[in-house]
DNA sequence: AGTGGGACGCTTTTT
DNA sequence: GCGTCCCACT
C-alpha cells in the first residue's frame, strides 16, 4: 500500500509526507525533484486528503506536465482523470475561458503566437506615428511582457518607468495593445496570467470558488517564476496555505524573461512557518563531476545554500576533462572525434549531448557531425508550430472557427497570392472600421457593393464562399475532412507543390502530418488551444543521436557523456549579460555553467577556443573565468586554459606579427593534442559521379564538383561549396 | 502586384 | 552568415 514511500530516502520522505502547511523543497539537481513532487502528489490522493480535481499542479513546460501526469498515473495504477495539471499557462487559459467576460473577452477568445502580437503591436506602434527603424517593434514587445511579467497591467504601470523608449510613449503603445487585442478578443500569453490575478483580486466570489476547489496546490521549478506567477500562487493558496514549492536556487536561469529569483529567496517570509526540506544527495553524477559543479557555484552570493553530496556508493569516476584549443573548427573536430571514440566502446549516442550558450554555435557541430557520418538532432530549433506552413493553414483553421479573427485573415487572405496587395487591404479595414465589423464581412461587402475588381473580386469571392463551405464540411464530416478539403481548394497546397525551393516537399509533408494530427482532438476549438500552448516538436524522431541544444534547453535533461564547448569570456558568460545586468548577470551565467555540467553522468568535457568566427569575422578570446574557478583536484587540463592566456596575451611579442606585437598573436596553429585525429573510415569510392545533380536535407540542391572516396564536394545552389559524405546526399530528381 | 537585390541586425527562450 | 525587411524595378 504505501510502498511508494519506502522507495525515498529519508529526506525526500520528508518532503512527501509533510503534506499540511507551507513547504519549500530546495532540491539540487538530480536529486530525485521530480520524483518527490509526483510521489507527494499520489500520496495526497491515496491518503484521501483530496479528490484528483481538488490538486492545483503547476509545471513550467508541457513536457514536465506530460511526465508528471504519467507518473502520478503509474503510482495510482490508473490514468488520473480530471486533473488541474499543467503549465502555468495552460491551467490560466482554463480559468480565463471560464471568466473571459470580466475582462472585456468572450470565452472562445484567441491565443496569440509570437507573430500574431509583432503584428498587431505593429500597427499599432505605426498608427502612433513611431517609425519602426528607431524603435523596432519586437523590443517594445519585450517591454510589454516583462511589465506583464511583473503583473503590471496598461493602467497600472509606474509613472517612472521607461519613459524614454518610443519617445516617451511606451505607456500608451501598451494601453493601445491592449484595446487592440480586446477589439480582435483575443489574449497574449502574458494576459492568460496577467488577466486571471486581476479577476481573482477583483472578484473575491471567483476567488472563493477556486479557494474552495483547491486545497492542495503544488509548484514545480518555483525559481523560475516571475512576479504574476507568484501572485497568482499567493491568491490561490492564501486560504488553504498548503502548498509546496520545489526548486533550486542554483538553477535560476530565466531573470531575462521575468523570473524573480526573489520568490524562492523570500518564500519563508511570504509563508510564514514555512517547513524547508533539503535534497542533497545526487544520484545522477560521479563524485568529481559534482565536486566540481560544487566549487563553481560556490562563488556567487545570495544562495540558500546547499551542497550536493554523492548518493550513490559507485559515484567514483573520471575527472572533468578542460580542453583548450586553437579555433572554433578544432574544437569542432575535438568534440566530434570524442564523440566517435566513444561509440566505438559501446556508447550510445543518445547518451551524448553538446550544450552550447547560444543557438548560433550549433551550426559548426551540425557540419562536423555530418562531415563524420554521426546521426545527431538539434533539440530545440524552430518548433513543428512555428513553421510558416502551419501557421498558415491554422489561420485558416482560426477562420473557420472565428470569422472574426482579424489576425487570421490578415496572415492568408493573399497567401496563395489572390492579388491583395496593400491598396486592396486597406480599403477592406477601412469598411470594416466603418461598419465596425470584422475584415472577413467587410471584404464580403466590398464585393457585394462591386468595390473590388478583378483578379481581387475572384480571388477573394472564392476564398469567402470557400469559407462557407468549409464551415459546412465541418458539421458535416468533422474537421480533419474539412482540413484536408481546405488546404486543397484554397490553392495552399498547390502553391507549395509548385515552389521549386528545396524545402517544398517538407513543408507539404508537414501539412500532411497537421492533418494527421487533427484526428487526435475531438474538436477543433481543442485543437486550437493545444496548438497555441503546445508549440512542441513532435517526438524528434528518437534513436541512436547525439543532442545539441542550448544550455537553456538541457535544463532538466540528462546524459552519460555532456560536452560544453566555447567557454570563452565574452561568449560564455555572455558579454551582453554582463552589460544589461551586470553582477546579477554574471551569477546567471554562472549558473548556467552549473546546469550545464550536472546534466552529465559519466563525463563531462568543457572546452574552450582561442579563435572563434563571430558573425563574418574572426575574433580572439580568452578563456572563460569559470574555468578557472572549476576546483584544479577534479579536474584535467588539456592545452591549459592558463597556457593559452600566456600565449595570447603576455607574450604576444614572441610571434612576429608584423604589427610590432600589438594584436594578440594568432600566428601558429599549436598542435596541442595528436590523438583527436581518428584513423579514417574504410574508404569507398561514391557512385556518385562528378557533374551529378544532387539533393542533400540541409543544404538542398547542388552540383557535384569532385570525388575522393565517399566524401564529395559539392557546388550547392543556395548555401555554396561543401564536403560531404555521399550518403547523406540523394540524385536530385530535377 | 510581384520579384529580386542590397542593407541591416542579430543570436539566451518558453508558454 | 543568415534571415528579414525595405525599396526599386518590372
Amino acid at each position: 500500500m504505501t510502498d511508494y514511500l519506502v522507495r525515498l530516502n529519508p529526506e525526500q520522505r520528508e518532503a512527501v509526507e509533510t503534506i499540511d502547511g507551507p513547504v519549500l523543497v530546495l532540491a539540487g539537481a538530480g536529486t530525485g525533484k521530480t520524483r518527490v513532487l509526483t510521489t507527494r502528489f499520489a500520496h495526497i490522493l491515496l491518503t484521501k486528503r483530496a479528490f484528483p480535481n481538488q490538486v492545483l499542479a503547476v509545471t513550467f513546460t508541457n513536457k514536465a506536465a506530460r511526465e508528471m501526469r504519467e507518473r502520478v498515473a503509474a503510482i495510482l495504477g490508473s490514468p488520473a482523470e480530471g486533473l488541474w495539471l499543467g503549465t502555468f499557462h495552460a491551467l490560466c487559459a482554463r480559468m480565463l475561458r471560464r471568466h473571459a467576460p470580466l475582462v472585456g473577452l468572450t470565452s472562445s477568445f484567441s491565443i496569440l503566437d509570437s507573430d500574431d502580437q509583432i503584428r498587431l503591436l505593429k500597427q499599432v506602434m505605426q498608427a502612433a506615428g513611431l517609425d519602426a527603424k528607431r524603435w523596432a517593434p519586437p523590443a517594445m514587445m519585450g517591454i510589454i511582457q516583462r511589465w506583464k511579467d511583473r503583473g503590471l497591467a496598461s493602467g497600472s504601470v509606474p509613472p517612472n518607468e521607461d519613459t524614454d523608449f518610443a519617445n516617451g510613449q511606451a505607456k500608451e503603445i501598451y494601453a493601445a495593445y491592449q484595446s487592440r487585442l480586446k477589439a480582435v478578443n483575443a489574449a497574449d500569453f502574458g494576459d492568460l496570467l496577467l488577466h486571471v490575478t486581476e479577476i481573482l483580486r477583483g472578484h473575491p466570489d471567483v476567488l472563493e470558488q477556486y479557494h474552495r476547489m483547491f486545497r492542495y496546490i503544488l509548484v514545480d521549478e518555483y525559481q523560475d517564476t516571475n512576479v504574476v506567477q507568484y501572485l497568482w500562487l499567493r491568491l490561490l493558496a492564501q486560504r488553504s496555505r498548503n502548498i509546496c514549492c520545489v526548486g533550486d536556487d542554483d538553477q535560476s536561469i530565466y531573470s531575462w524573461r521575468g523570473a524573480e529569483v526573489e520568490n524562492i529567496l523570500r518564500f519563508e517570509h511570504d509563508f510564514p512557518g514555512a517547513k524547508i526540506v533539503r535534497l542533497e544527495a545526487n544520484y545522477r553524477s560521479t563524485a568529481p563531476i559534482l565536486a566540481v559543479a560544487a566549487g563553481l557555484i560556490a562563488n556567487n552570493e545570495g544562495r540558500l545554500g546547499k551542497t550536493l553530496r554523492p548518493g550513490r556508493t559507485d559515484a567514483t569516476g573520471e575527472k572533468v576533462s578542460v580542453v583548450g584549443l586553437w579555433d572554433s573548427d578544432e574544437e569542432a573536430r575535438m568534440v566530434g572525434d570524442r564523440a566517435e571514440g566513444l561509440r566505438r566502446d559501446g556508447n550510445s549516442l543518445a547518451e551524448m549531448a553538446i550544450l552550447v550558450r547560444t543557438g548560433a554555435q550549433t551550426r559548426a557541430f551540425e557540419e562536423r557531425m555530418m562531415t563524420l557520418g554521426i546521426p545527431y538532432k538539434v533539440v530545440g530549433g524552430l518548433r513543428f508550430y512555428e513553421r510558416a506552413e502551419i501557421r498558415d493553414a491554422i489561420a485558416y483553421v482560426r477562420l473557420v472557427n472565428q470569422p472574426a479573427d482579424d489576425l487570421a485573415f490578415e496572415r492568408i487572405v493573399n497567401v496563395p497570392r489572390r492579388g491583395v496587395g496593400e491598396q486592396a487591404l486597406r480599403s477592406i479595414h477601412v469598411r470594416a472600421r466603418e461598419l465596425g465589423v470584422p475584415l472577413l464581412d467587410a471584404a464580403a461587402a466590398l464585393i457585394a457593393q462591386g468595390e473590388l475588381r478583378g483578379r481581387v473580386k475572384e480571388g477573394v469571392g472564392a476564398l469567402l464562399q470557400g469559407f462557407s463551405r468549409w464551415r459546412e464540411i465541418l458539421s458535416r464530416d468533422g474537421h480533419q475532412v474539412m482540413l484536408a478539403t481546405l488546404l486543397d481548394e484554397c490553392g495552399y497546397t498547390d502553391m507549395w507543390k509548385q515552389d521549386k525551393s528545396p524545402e517544398a516537399p517538407g513543408r507539404l509533408e508537414n501539412l500532411k502530418e497537421l492533418v494527421r494530427a487533427l484526428a487526435d482532438f475531438d474538436t477543433l476549438a481543442g485543437f486550437l488551444e493545444h496548438v497555441s500552448l503546445v508549440m512542441e516538436n513532435e517526438e524528434n524522431s528518437q534513436g541512436e543521436r547525439i543532442s545539441l541544444m542550448t544550455l537553456h534547453a538541457a535544463k532538466g535533461l540528462e546524459f552519460d557523456t555532456v560536452f560544453l564547448p566555447g567557454w570563452e569570456e565574452g561568449l560564455f558568460p555572455s558579454q551582453r549579460t554582463m552589460d544589461e545586468s551586470g553582477a546579477k548577470g554574471l551569477e546567471e551565467e554562472r549558473r548556467l555553467a552549473y546546469v550545464g555540467l550536472t546534466r552529465a553522468r559519466r563525463l563531462a568535457i568543457v572546452s574552450h577556443a582561442a579563435n572563434r568566427r563571430i558573425y563574418a569575422n574572426w575574433q580572439t578570446s580568452i578563456p572563460s573565468r569559470f574555468i578557472e574557478e572549476l576546483p584544479d583536484e577534479h579536474v584535467e587540463r588539456i592545452g591549459s586554459a592558463a597556457m593559452q592566456r600566456d600565449r595570447m596575451i603576455t607574450a604576444p611579442s614572441v610571434f612576429s606579427n608584423g604589427f610590432g606585437g600589438q594584436f594578440p598573436l594568432v600566428a601558429r596553429r599549436p598542435k596541442v593534442i595528436e590523438s583527436w585525429e581518428q584513423p579514417g573510415r574504410p574508404a569507398r569510392p561514391s557512385t556518385i559521379p562528378v557533374g551529378a545533380r544532387v539533393f542533400h536535407q540541409k543544404f538542398g540542391y547542388g552540383t557535384v564538383t569532385a570525388t575522393q572516396d565517399d566524401r564529395l564536394d559539392i557546388a550547392f545552389d543556395k548555401a555554396g561549396d561543401k564536403r560531404v559524405l555521399d550518403r547523406f546526399v540523394e540524385a536530385a530528381t530535377v
